[in-house]
DNA sequence: CCGAATCCCTACTAGTTTACTAGGGATTCA
DNA sequence: TGAATCCCTAGTAAACTAGTAGGGATTCGG
């Protein structure tokens, strides 16, 4: 019941090229020192998420990976359910499980609550959230 | 981000003990017929339940597992986060992250929407929503 | 065309976790 | 006493996690 490592670090490099936000690609050794990910680890996250659609890229001497859409169209979901796989709670419904167990109703529940955060949260929100948490005194017009 | 086997046995073993209702103990042997769960296994399962002080147990002939509160005064929740311990998004903060991560904040506010479900599902609850729901038709005074 | 920089691809691995199984010991009670 | 039950320790095959290693394929400036 919890997110990997590499799932965490997946949600890192996208925030990082978010807030890079220009077109111009970011090279690995960027990313992995400004988050502290080991760099050949990150390879292939990023590889994983560019064969999501999630992000593009380019190599040779100006190289590097950019986002393949804007970041308010890529959620926190998106990026987590590429690298950890879909959310499954259980493998509902237990093969062996009588059909009127309560539990598949509950875990829908649960992923609904769950969604409710990660599908709504894109990283052009993160990055927003960021920026504001950045000017020290927190301003009151914050929602 | 899922739920282990061992989570949703312990699950069904206490709705099963909740659905038997009375003060009588269970046999280790009857749940797992009943759930259809290894039974070795289930002891272990059964064991850390009652050393959370979910459940008390007897020896001996008559002997079997019972609950240690009424059901509607164990939570879904409670069962989880024995078995498979706290749910922990990701080892927030991150021991290298810089302090302004945006991430925290994303990881509470998922905590609280699970938190919303799991620790508000009591096994009453399940016990009755499986009750209605054998009510083949789903009577309309349901909620 | 060269070669440096970058992404790309496959394979390997130590350590941990998962989902069990095995074998018996301690209690309870008729 | 002995049968039924819970209790306790240990082991284990398979999968997964969090990486590392080593080089190949592209791109581009010169």
């Amino acid at each position: 019941m919890d997110v990997s490592v590499k799932g965490e670090y997946a949600l890192r490099a996208v925030f990082e090229l978010s807030r890079h936000g220009r077109p111009e690609p970011v090279k690995i050794a960027r990313i992995a020192e400004r988050q502290k990910i080991p760099q050949k680890f990150l390879e292939m996250i990023l590889a994983q998420l560019k064969q999501g659609g999630y992000l593009g890229s380019r190599r040779g001497v100006d190289g590097g990976y950019f986002l393949a859409r804007p970041p308010d169209q890529i959620t926190v979901g998106d990026i987590l359910r590429q690298i950890d796989g879909p959310f499954q709670p259980a493998k509902r419904p237990f093969a062996d499980e009588p059909t009127d167990s309560p539990f598949p109703e509950m875990w829908d529940r649960v992923e609904r609550a769950l969604s409710c955060v990660i599908d709504r949260t894109t990283f052009a929100d993160l990055v927003e959230r960021w920026r504001q948490r950045r000017v020290k005194g927190v301003p009151n017009w914050q929602i």
